[in-house]
DNA sequence: GCAAAAGTGTTAGACCTACACCCATGG
DNA sequence: CCATGGGTGTAGGTCTAACACTTTTGC
């Protein structure tokens, strides 16, 4: 059987960021090609000898030398023949997740300048990204209900607050915060610390920490994390 | 930028039918190459101008002639660099539902022989073909909780132990009889007909009717189908 | 003492679970 | 009349949803 095929496999990631109260996406500015300044998710071609997840690792470090929290495989991109104006592409999207958007990013080799966008605050974008950072976000905000993803948007230490306030945000509606935490809290997979949070107005603010071996543990005797508000 | 990359791209389908209780997967036999005479996925090459969906639906008619009814990308296979002996091979996996297995299967041009198997009597596969299975057989098993996936299995009319009998196999589990009955007809999505089945023994039994515009009507006003017993 | 955010309980209703008997038919 | 599978209701407990005031701090 011989094989003709002329198709290119990339990956890409959507990076996901939050801070101050928003959702945040990494966008890098490409340096070269007909797409040159165009905005577009991180993302490159994949290596003959390289398995896709070192492909998306590679191009995270090469591109913004980022290291990221959450990694999974969103979706194949492949039925838009024309997807990329060069040749036949079809994209492997990966989903990332990275706690504080404020760590430093350095646009390296292969990209012009890498900045963090606010979801709703996005420049024109390269490709059918558009699309993909969709697709991206849907995940994003079912995921968020049944695994306790939120928690690799944030620092270790976080306030209760900020948990909420990312819930909210994320999933665009209001939470009752007394149901939230106690619901929260029943898991027992969040704890309190000594310490308090610097806020400037108002009474001080406990941090807390997630407890990821307890998760794990609980996962195995058939836990379910969840979190339902009407 | 030149880019000399040497990777094909195959797409593969895991093909879901349900019959006697059972639930089975459709496996071809290879007519070629040096997998000769082993057990597969359907599945083959993308061409260079083919959507992957297309070429999925391609793969289907020609190995086996079967018609779906539901189709979904599952998974991207391609971080085992040397899962195709013969070149690197990056596979986008679909998974597909049919409505009884007693469907005319014709064994075409690219397959010496399509055939179904229950999944628990499984020959040996050839590639990595198990491990796709086996992530198939979870998605089942976690859809059929939360989307009405489960009459994509079942012929239009069925009998409401059918119904009950196809998730207690898929999930591997007992339900309760009354509360599963109750809950299904809660939704108001499963409609009752006129005509009974033919049954041999016992009390004759009713047919239903999975109504679909009814649960689109439904979902858009933020209905969600759920279905979780202890 | 006032503004700002943190922290905290209760109650009514919905939903889930467990459970057993009668019904309609064919042989 | 008996064997077989179909069809049905209720009560107790659990979980969810709705709701507002007090606490601690900085200014």
């Amino acid at each position: 059987m011989e094989l003709k095929q002329n198709i290119k496999i990339a990956v890409d990631a959507i990076v996901f960021g939050y801070a101050d109260n928003k959702l945040n996406v990494l966008l890098i500015k490409q340096k070269f090609g007909e797409l040159k300044n165009q905005w577009a998710l991180v993302g490159g071609f994949v290596k003959d000898n390289e398995t896709l997840i070192d492909a998306v690792n590679r191009e995270l470090q090469e591109e913004t030398g980022i290291k990221v929290n959450y990694l999974e495989q969103l979706f194949t991109f492949g039925d838009n023949v024309n997807r990329d104006p060069r040749f036949r592409v079809v994209s492997v999207a990966y989903f990332a997740l990275v706690n504080s958007t404020k760590l430093v990013l350095q646009a390296d080799s292969d990209a012009e300048d890498a900045k963090w966008f606010s979801i709703n605050e996005l420049p024109k974008l390269a490709f059918d990204h558009k699309e993909i950072l969709k697709t991206a976000q849907r995940r994003l905000q079912s995921k968020l209900s049944y695994q306790p993803i939120g928690f690799d948007l944030l620092p270790k230490e976080f306030l209760f607050s900020e948990l909420e306030n990312l819930y909210c945000t994320i999933l665009e509606r209001k939470i009752d915060r007394r149901n939230f935490r106690k619901k929260i809290l029943s898991f027992g997979i969040v704890e309190e610390t000594e310490k308090f949070g610097n806020k400037i107005k108002g009474r001080p603010a406990k941090l807390y920490r997630f407890n990821k071996q307890k998760y794990n543990k609980l996962v195995k005797d058939g836990f379910l994390f969840e979190i339902n508000f009407a």
